[in-house]
RNA sequence: GCCCCCGUAGUAUAGCCCGGUCAAGUAUGCAGGCCUCUCGAGCCUGCGGCCCGGGUUCAAAUCCCGGCGGGGGCACCA
């Protein structure tokens, strides 16, 4: 038997066997924990809008997404949007975290703004008041820490149910001023974590200065992440919270509004930080650097944004599925370009069409031709069935010009012969600062193949179309690539041989003007 | 300083809960080869790891203790 038919045979009979294993290899969640004691899987998304979302954000975004899909649950996109203030929201930034989920194939089954809910904090909050889960104190900050820092109680603290429900509706009818007066969680006061005792569920801000974006000044009192959160999850029936380890004091103080108001706390994960190695995510450094105009925006191809990652051709699969295989550990993982780029490049490998461009040009002049050439390289190497483009090159006075690129010069001090793909090959005959000069030496495959000739990528001098590409540092690669791509869709990722892949970003002025993916 | 978490190859992940089937699997990376009209893709071969030290046990990546290393939290931020 030759190996042929043996490579036949083994195709034939197991590759319903291989087939069936690569699905099973295909990355599966672990289950969650308790779904039985639950009408419903509910998961959640909590940004605060102001920013765009991030690498980072990706984690709990798409694990709360497949988590809710894989129990045919729900999934809600919530808006954690109540502070004003030192947290501001970006009016944009709803709209931006929209469009990035639509684009990773994520749709919520429900959005939620914390901020047109701030009457149901009230109601809960007052429900607490009533319990004696909570109370309002209008120690200054300096006297309240002190008392803390020794476990002991301050005077507020014991005050009658009344009293403060009275005092809460002095701080709803602009009574205290910001900082004059705040509603306090009663924890354990002699808990090892300072930040956890007596934590703040409410606070005044002065909206006249600090308005919210969305609801302006009609409110001023309002509930802090801790609070707004947990009534949330429970009102929402979020059954799972899948979060960061960052969160973990946060979720050891949400229980105590769930503990005084008897309810039953969500199951709740947390994974351990992504961290993605020499990618910028900080939104403060971002925000910087786009103020200083160190960034174009937040779309810069230097940042970790979705948006950025985005315009350069990275594709949503690519994001789902290195947040899957990096899945619910809950020890730190850090990532890098080269780990994005490699699963990327296997989704984008067969997608993208082939074309020629060719960065910091130089002419050649080609002697010895007869006649005018068309050059019919395939669409796709792998898939013939797609086509081929056309290019054409003109013979005057049997010379022929292309452009080819200059990073190509030190292969062509080493190799005498060259082949240029898809249309003959070229003896060098002399290499200057701007221009080579060649000599046509046929157009046989066979031949450049036995002399082992570079096969390299070329640009016709009179067809061609001017391009730039933005690199992933920002800097601009510009050079010429072949007319047909003038008919290509922005937005469309193509391979250029020999350079890599690139997305049209868009056509301006007769330039086309590409993001580089990777190579 | 005070609390908490984590530690499998360069990177990521499986295994750890329920010790033996793990002389540790997979992906990527790196090196070499094959194939190919791309420096892409594909295929093949190789490199490389249980943080360290004790203990329990016939047997430990897996259980226990200690050390070391890394990370996080300590806001009227989310």
């Amino acid at each position: 038997m030759s190996i042929e038919e043996i490579k036949r045979e083994v195709e034939e009979k197991y590759l319903e066997t291989l087939i069936r294993k690569r699905e099973v290899e295909e990355k599966v969640l672990p289950p969650l924990p308790n779904v039985e004691s639950y009408d419903m899987v509910v998961t959640r998304f909590a940004p605060n809008p102001d920013a765009p979302l991030h690498l980072g954000s990706l984690r709990p975004l798409i694990l709360s997404y497949e988590y809710a899909k894989m129990y045919k649950g729900k999934f809600i996109l919530r808006f954690d949007d109540t502070d004003p203030k030192t947290k501001r929201p970006m009016p944009e930034a709803y709209e931006w975290i929209v469009e990035d989920m639509k684009w990773l194939g994520i749709r919520p089954d429900e959005i939620v703004y914390q901020s047109d809910r701030l009457e149901l904090y009230y109601d809960v909050c007052k429900d607490l008041l009533r319990l004696g889960g909570a109370y309002v104190c209008t120690c200054s900050q300096e006297e309240f820490k002190l008392l803390r820092d020794e476990g002991r109680p301050c005077p507020c603290r014991n005050l009658s149910p009344e009293e403060h429900l009275e005092r809460f509706e002095g701080m709803l009818s602009s009574k205290y001023g910001e900082k004059e007066a705040v509603v306090r969680i009663k924890t354990d006061l002699s808990h090892p974590d300072m930040s956890i005792r007596e934590w703040v569920a409410f606070r005044i801000i002065d909206v006249e200065v600090h308005p919210h974006p969305r609801v302006g000044d009609k409110y001023f009192v309002w509930p802090t992440y801790n609070f707004a959160c947990a009534v949330d999850d429970h009102v929402l029936k979020v059954s799972h919270i899948l979060r960061a380890k960052e969160h973990i004091t946060n979720t050891i103080k949400q229980r105590y509004v769930f503990d005084h108001m008897k309810w039953k706390f969500p199951e709740t994960i947390h994974f351990g930080r992504l961290k993605l190695a020499n990618i910028i995510l900080s939104k403060s450094q971002i925000s910087k650097g786009i103020a200083r105009r160190e960034f174009l925006w937040w779309d810069d191809p230097r940042l970790g944004t979705v948006m950025a990652i985005r315009r350069r051709g990275i594709l949503p699969e690519t994001l789902k599925e290195i947040i899957l295989h990096v899945g619910v550990k809950s020890s730190e993982a850090s990532l890098s370009w080269e780990n994005i780029y490699s699963v990327n490049r296997k989704y984008l490998d067969s997608r993208s069409n082939r074309y020629f461009c060719v960065l910091d040009p130089i002419e050649m002049v080609i002697k010895g031709i007869e006649r005018g050439y068309v050059a019919k390289p395939l669409l796709h190497p792998d898939f013939p069935e797609r086509g081929y483009r056309e290019i054409r090159v003109e013979t005057k006075g049997g010379e022929v010009k292309v452009y080819l690129s200059k990073r190509d010069l030190e292969l062509l001090k080493r190799k005498p012969l060259i082949r240029l793909m898809s249309l003959f090959n070229v003896q060098i005959e002399s290499i200057e600062e701007e221009m080579i000069v060649g000599l046509y030496k046929g157009e046989s495959i066979e031949d450049a193949l036995v002399h082992k000739a570079p096969i390299i990528q070329w640009v016709p001098i009179d067809e061609k179309v001017d391009v730039e590409i933005v690199m992933p540092d920002a800097s601009i690669a510009s050079g010429f690539a072949e007319r047909s791509l003038e008919s290509l869709d922005v937005g469309s990722i193509v391979q250029l041989v020999r350079v890599g892949f690139a997305r049209l970003d868009c056509k301006r002025e007769g330039k086309l003007k590409f993001y580089f993916t990777h190579d």
